[in-house]
DNA sequence: TGATAAATATCACATTGCGATATAATCCGC
DNA sequence: GCGGATTATATCGCAATGTGATATTTATCA
């Protein structure tokens, strides 16, 4: 791989795909922010209420918000301090923390989701687009 | 907006989908910081890069990675101090710096354009798929 | 059982972006 | 063209966040 050069049409898809993962990043941000969230603690709810039943920990957290287990510890007690979601001991293994979301979070959540789904709609032509190009 | 329910595939995608994103940034970090880089010094270079000859100033930077000019201004003095770019004051603006990369810096990015380039063709088939999920 | 590994937590640290503010240059209405 | 508003960039102090090093508890397994 590396062997075909990079064209300037190559960095501006590349700058281009950036700028659109941004103005996401953005809007999905300014959005926590109003519901009183961090861009993280959004995306540590959003991963928990994906989960499987039973399967969300802080390890869990951290591989698919691709943070140390240590980092999402202390996102985790945050959310937990702001009364977003509880943990129970697991029964299976006494080291582990089950998250759950309180209602509170779990309507925080869907309204943010919803706001979300519309966002990724409208960005879909674009950033499809930009990955064609990327693509050829 | 918003009327339609989220439902757990809703939920599903939305996390996928930022289990994705943070895959490829994590890639961008990794491979960025194996080239002495942090990611916004990578994607400020990117910018800088694709900007049309001339263009390149703080303010473009700040506009392109979505950050206040000021903060710009300090990633871009770090630039500089890492000999990845200088800066000229323009001739019809002499408030603006226009913003060249050094041939180190022109190195660096072909290399880390080739790989993410590589990187976006083999996610490309995910972020689509979701990003379909996404707009039904 | 005893050594190793896994899950979570704590601390000190570095990075980074921001708000508030400052300075210099440009623009605009009169 | 003059004076006030605006723009481009810079500096300072701050808050948030992720990390490495390390610790604790529990589980696994030879």
């Amino acid at each position: 791989m590396n062997q075909m050069p990079v064209t300037d049409a190559d960095y501006a898809i590349l700058a281009d795909f950036r700028h659109t993962l941004r103005l996401f990043m953005a809007f999905s941000e300014s959005r926590a922010a109003a519901a009183g969230l961090t861009a993280q603690q959004h995306q540590a709810l959003l991963a928990i209420r994906a989960a499987r039943p039973g399967a969300a920990t802080i390890g869990y957290v951290a591989e698919r918000l691709i943070l140390k287990p240590h980092s999402a510890s202390g996102l985790i007690h945050r959310l937990e301090a702001l009364g977003l979601l509880m943990r129970r001991s697991s029964v299976d293994d006494r080291r582990q923390s089950l998250l759950e979301l309180t209602a509170k979070a779990e309507m925080i959540l869907a309204d943010l989701s919803a706001t979300h789904r519309e966002e990724l709609r409208r960005l879909r032509p674009l950033l499809t687009a930009l990955l064609d190009r990327a693509g050829e």
